[in-house]
RNA sequence: GGCCUCGUCGUCUAGUGGCUAGGACACGACCCUUUCAAGGUCGCGAUACGGGUUCGACUCCCGUCGAGGCCA
């Protein structure tokens, strides 16, 4: 029976690189029919915090990461880990250590400048027990530090193949603060035991971990899992992905509107795939095809163009009821357009009640009430533009707007002069007010301004104008259609605002 | 500095001794078109370098260089 773990530390926001990790665990885990275990690492007490383990927790289940049975916190594990710390001390497989960090920082240094690998000296290691019991009565402070035998560590990386390394080359490991507080390396080496994790999937910054957590796992007469080390997620500059290089953390993204289908589909492109073609995967298609086989060795500049690219392909494929759903919190917060009913009035339960559907809105500036129905209708000339749904606000506020602001230049088409402008609105308008409430449409409003266009010679002398004067930018959905959705009426008073303009 | 890992278009990648080195994003051109998108067609563009092994190397071996990670 497969069982993996997803181990964050919770100082922090979970961050891209972690969910993709994540991620691939749970793939795997799913994939075989194994448990993905969640294990919050919380044992820096100082930059532990329950906001970030909350935000771990939305973030991967906004993703759809589910984990199996209950989470674990290390902070919650103590009398565990005390338990191995004593076993390892009273088997002198581990002593006391009371070399002062000044004291570790300035050998380490020495040793960097004579062109040494910086190592423990061992001083602590010769103190008798006797010795040791003397200091700690004087309160000298101390960590633990874990008899590192010299001998060659091989693993078989599932991603890397054969892994070596000469443990005689790192010195004593510290493992443990004090009795109970363990420190990284022991702490994962009894938890993976303890839990009977399968397999270790874990980034490649933890290689040079492994063979010290080997290491105690021999000295505790653990079985050894399976390891698998992936390649990072790299900032533009190839160094390893951090805050310096932008938004990192999952929040961030769903905040400006990436689909979580569309970030998992792209994280799974980052380091995987499946030696065919094929791009787009569902999550359940993922856990169908993925294989640790498949992973690149090499890490992966995180190119947030192409995931641009399939958010916005997300959107285009997402139902336009769901989108826009997802759309009126950015309009709500772009001051666009208001809850009418007052339960609805925050952004969370508009998100999730199936009410939504015939909720109503207000539109701040005029107060006009409008319906969910309209709203979708608005959304829908926007659905093939959009890459981020931060960025509906701006894209639709002229639906929401009662005096557009544009300079009146906009409104020329290639050069004609102020009379041709002037007589091209005259003419849409009352091609427009001509035309009966019922049969206000987008084709029959087309037909019109075609065949009218076709006769000027250059169809973008109606076009265009209406276009600008409907919308007030020189980039918009077609003019026919935005007409449609508007109304008659507001087109027209957006056509008369344009004629003012010309006067 | 030591150890470890990695090295195919700008980016993500396919490829496991014989291919015109394939795809996607981005970019450029064209088509569609009232604008912007979307869509379609075409184009630009890569095996880090040097030695081997081999009839033949992107592919196997060695070295160099480069990048990253960990020790912190």
């Amino acid at each position: 029976m497969v069982k993996v773990r997803f181990a964050p530390a919770p100082t922090g926001f979970l961050h891209i690189g972690a969910a993709r990790t994540a991620f691939f665990n749970y793939l795997f885990a799913k994939k075989n029919k194994g448990d993905f275990i969640l294990r919050i690492e919380d044992t820096d007490r100082e930059r532990s915090k329950p906001e970030y383990e909350k935000d771990i927790l939305e973030s991967l289940s906004w993703l759809g990461l589910k984990w199996d049975k209950k989470i674990y916190r290390q902070s919650e594990r103590s009398k565990i880990y005390a338990k191995y710390i004593k076993q390892l001390l009273d088997k002198n497989l581990a002593y006391h250590c009371f070399c002062a960090e000044e004291e570790l920082k300035a050998q380490r240094q020495e040793q960097l400048s004579r062109g040494e690998a910086p190592k423990y000296s061992g001083k602590c290691a010769v103190l008798s027990k006797k010795e040791a019991e003397k200091l700690k009565n004087e309160g000298k402070n101390s960590i633990i530090r874990f008899r590192a035998p010299s001998k060659k560590i091989i693993f078989q990386d599932l991603i890397r193949g054969k892994v070596e390394f000469d443990t005689g080359l790192m010195g004593d490991i510290a493992i443990a603060k004090s009795e109970k507080t363990p420190l990284y390396n022991l702490a994962a080496a009894i938890d993976d035991s303890e839990m009977k994790i399968t397999h270790v999937i874990r980034g490649e910054d933890h290689i040079s971990n492994t063979p010290k957590q080997i290491l105690i796992q021999q000295a505790l007469g653990f079985s050894q899992p399976k390891y698998a080390h992936i390649a990072l997620i790299l900032g533009m500059d190839k160094s390893k992905l951090s805050k310096r290089h932008g938004a990192v953390s999952i929040s961030e993204y769903k905040k400006q509107g990436y689909l979580s289908e569309a970030l998992i589909n792209f994280m799974a492109l980052l380091g995987w795939n499946p030696g065919t073609e094929k791009e787009i995967f569902s999550m359940e298609e993922l856990i169908k095809e993925f294989s640790l086989k498949k992973m690149t060795k090499s890490g992966a500049i995180f190119n947030i163009e192409k995931l641009d690219w399939m958010n916005g392909y997300y959107i285009r494929k997402t139902p336009i009821e769901k989108l826009t759903k997802m759309c009126i919190p950015y309009l709500m917060e772009n001051g666009l357009i208001e809850a009418v009913d007052k339960i609805l009035n925050s952004k969370s339960k508009i998100l999730n009640k199936s009410k939504v559907l015939n909720s109503k809105f207000q539109i701040k500036e005029s107060g006009e009430t409008i319906t969910f129905e309209k709203m979708c209708d608005i959304v829908r000339l926007f659905q093939e533009r959009l890459k981020k749904l931060s960025e509906i606000g701006e894209l639709t506020d002229f639906f929401f707007k009662e005096e557009l602001k544009y300079d009146k230049e906009l409104l020329r088409w290639k050069n004609m002069t102020d009379e041709e402008l002037k007589n091209s609105l005259e003419k849409l308008e009352k091609i427009i007010s001509e035309i009966k409430e019922k049969d206000f449409k987008k084709e029959i409003l087309e037909k019109l301004l075609m065949s009218e266009g076709d006769r000027a010679g250059d169809r973008g002398k109606l076009f265009w104008p209406l276009r600008v004067a409907l919308s007030g930018k020189k980039a918009s959905p077609g003019p026919c259609e935005i007409a449609e959705v508007l109304g008659k009426r507001k087109t027209l008073e957006k056509i008369k605002w344009a004629r003012e303009l010309m006067k």
